[in-house]
DNA sequence: TCAAGTTATTAACATATGTTATAATTGCGG
DNA sequence: CCGCAATTATAACATATGTTAATAACTTGA
């Protein structure tokens, strides 16, 4: 296996050929250290690169004017970032390491070169891409139709699921590095409600925080509470064109 | 030029040579009339063919088990519907006829073929697919973090832009065929509230609505009540693979 | 180990939005 | 043209969430 991130999170969902192993690769050269805290871009910014990270977390959030924040999505290991970039210009949104990162980036145009010669990367790409809506669509019900604790619930268990993806691993502990204020920007409440909700949700013993570490006590009872549907573990590639020789 | 509203809508992004045009053609075959109110998929359905929009307007829906409903997305006239029945097999959102509709299927096996025959094709694909994706992060932001009007408002303009870049005209009368409640389902409000917050807007001269019509009295106002940006106007298309013969 | 900055906790109070219910309108089919 | 069903309009009241502010508990680096 080789140390590239983005090719084992594609062959987790189509089992690539030699080639478009290597054409994935190419797309991840010169790693780069960021410190947590540090920001990849800023929306707005002329944008012609696409990231993919390999270690660490990131996310993407928008301001308003007022100074107000909403975090739009996180990305882990494995993740391409920027892929809006390639429908505008402009970044609609700013990345934000909120750990230490590395991250490799790539030119857009090899994008559309590898849509050339790969349809089924073209086609897994597009996949991919129509998961990150459905998780949006997911987090837009609970946004506009759910009350706090249930979108606190819902954003815990989407991270879980996403990580338990990446790492394997069934842990009902979850790191989670982000202050109550991120959570709030997250979900779309204030920080002082975060901690009342945090504070009953623990009473409750449905979870456990401290520090950065987020306990999943009661599992079967938050996922009833948020409605929460994993989205993440399978994706049906069963249309795919077949692979090229 | 046909009749093929897939064609004049894929080809205001890109200048789609004769033999592209005949490939998005063949994707809207044998149209089918549905009736305002009517079901075209449900939530949970096995999926395998994907839609065009010829006339009229859909939406998609999503239930809590309480009955609570959001409206996730409008579809008008040259949208693609289904695109995430790409990535799963099951609807994540039933289809809603909002007006009577005519309306193409076609199976996602030919999305495949599409791949492979036309890069350019899946290149533009991937863009429409990004940009809906940062029109759903813009709502998302909007139910996050901004108050009933500001959504009100935020949704009237983004219909109107989407709207307005279909018909090529700027009238400030837009139909909107949905009920306050429909409003509420879609901006995670009450009817009753959004009864309240319409007849404040028009007390303040913004909008004017009845019936099915909305009329933006004072735009400029609620854009920047809004702080909305149009993301629908053009598509950057620069880094696209470049046509075959 | 201290000092300084973050982050978390709590309280009192303000407000946006939800709930329920009822009446007024409007639209539509016969 | 009538009457039923859907939509809209209001009111009174309930509640979730926001605001501000003050203190406490942590982290971190010197």
């Amino acid at each position: 296996m080789s140390d590239s991130c983005f090719v084992v999170r594609l062959n987790r969902y189509l089992d690539l050929t030699p080639t478009e192993k290597k054409a994935v690769a190419s797309l991840e050269r010169e790693p780069r250290d960021y410190p947590s805290g540090s920001m990849l871009w800023q929306e707005g910014d002329d944008l012609s690169e696409l990231l993919i990270v390999h270690q660490g977390w990131a996310l993407s959030e928008s301001r308003l004017p007022t100074g107000k924040r909403q975090i739009l999505r996180f990305h882990f290991s494995g993740d391409m970032i920027g892929a809006s970039g390639i429908a505008f210009r402009d970044a609609p949104s700013s990345i934000v390491a909120a750990t230490d990162m590395v991250v490799c980036r790539f030119p857009r145009r090899a994008l559309g070169e590898t849509f050339i010669e790969h349809p089924r990367l073209a086609a897994l790409f597009f996949s991919i891409s129509q998961m990150e809506s459905i998780d949006l669509y997911d987090r837009l019900r609970a946004l506009g139709r759910s009350e706090g604790k249930a979108r606190l619930a819902n954003l815990f268990l989407s991270i879980a699921a996403r990580m338990r993806a990446v790492s394997g691993q069934h842990n009902p502990v979850i790191r989670i590095p982000l202050t109550q204020s991120d959570l709030g920007d997250a979900v779309g409440l204030t920080q002082v409600h975060v901690n009342r909700l945090i504070r009953q949700m623990t009473e409750e013993k449905l979870i456990t925080r401290n520090r950065s570490t987020v306990t999943l006590v009661d599992e079967p009872k938050l996922i009833e509470l948020a409605r929460f549907v994993d989205r993440f573990s399978a994706l049906d590639s069963s249309w795919f064109p077949s692979p090229r020789g």
